[in-house]
DNA sequence: CGCCCTGTTGGGGA
DNA sequence: ATCCCCAACAGGGC
């Protein structure tokens, strides 16, 4: 599950080993990685392009190449980059070969991962506008800031951070991290929180994704191991909330229950439920 | 052994 | 605005 501190730290890694190198081929084994696109207009359209840089926007990596042709991928659930794999490597989907005899090849057992093919800074602009808000690792995600985009709205707290049009690149365990160290419960309505609670919330999700790199920094530290990404992050930074278990801060039992569509972690001590709540009315729990 | 449920992100439809 | 379902598949429970 490529997190943002997952998708950062495989940039760091790959950047310095692609950045000035050309990308001479492209070869797809799997076609339904670019759809719409065929495998033979994003060949066409990228190789014998030099790689200029290896950015991230959320969960995105841009591949910049020159002359403004920026290769998008997305991760998804299970993806991984791996920096030449060992032959045999299972479940490879694209093979990106350098010219300077190194690979990288996207490699994902459950075929979710995609790359996309923005040509031109406004087809680049317009691919992310409509899709990626704030960025949480660039210090602009603030409460007040927070606050702002959240006014109004009577969805749970939890979907709101869910939703990458927000903010960038907070996925599911860092949503139940970081409402539980803001003391916020993940059904609360999300334009109903306090403004000190926004403030604890931006930093909280700044602090839970920071400490989440710094992990991935620390362990990950062998590129070429096929199960090198999932094998190094081991999430032990986090509360590691888990039903039954009791809460890291007060020993309350971690309780689970659906929010935003997606298994959810809390502790209802720390995190006290909101008294109302939408929706029919139904019995407590 | 095999069936069923769950988790995971983004997109699309109701 | 908000909710629900889908894509594809591993892995666990029963």
């Amino acid at each position: 599950m490529p997190e943002l501190p997952e998708v950062e730290t495989i940039r760091r890694h790959l950047a310095p080993r692609l950045e000035g190198r050309r990308l001479t081929t492209i070869a797809v084994h799997d076609p339904r990685w670019c759809r719409p696109l065929t495998p033979d207009a994003m060949a066409s359209a990228c190789e014998g392009r030099r790689i200029e840089r290896l950015d991230r926007r959320g969960k995105y990596f841009v591949v910049v190449l020159e002359d403004e042709a920026f290769l998008l991928m997305h991760l998804r659930m299970t993806g991984t980059l791996l920096y030449d794999a060992a032959a045999g490597t299972p479940h490879r989907r694209v093979t990106f070969s350098l010219d300077d005899a190194h690979e990288v090849a996207f490699c994902d057992p459950r075929r979710f991962g995609t790359g996309e093919l923005a040509l031109g800074a406004e087809a680049l602009r317009a691919f992310f506008a409509p899709r990626l808000g704030i960025e949480p690792l660039a210090g602009a995600l603030t409460g007040p800031a927070l606050r702002e985009m959240a006014r109004g709205r009577r969805g749970p707290i939890k979907a709101f951070l869910l939703d990458q049009r927000h903010v960038a690149g907070v996925g599911n365990i860092y949503a139940d991290e970081a409402l539980h160290r803001a003391g916020v419960h993940p059904l609360r309505p999300a334009g109903s929180l306090r403004p000190r609670q926004y403030a604890m919330l931006a930093q909280a999700v700044t602090a839970a994704l920071q400490a989440g790199l710094d992990a991935g920094g620390a362990t990950l530290d062998d590129f070429r191991h096929p199960d090198g990404v999932r094998g190094g992050f081991q999430h032990e930074f986090l509360v590691h909330l888990r039903r039954g278990q009791p809460c890291g801060t007060c020993g309350t039992t971690i309780v689970k229950f659906v929010a935003g569509g997606r298994g959810t972690y809390a502790c209802e001590r720390c995190q006290p439920r909101p008294r109302v709540r939408r929706g029919p009315i139904t019995a407590g729990r």
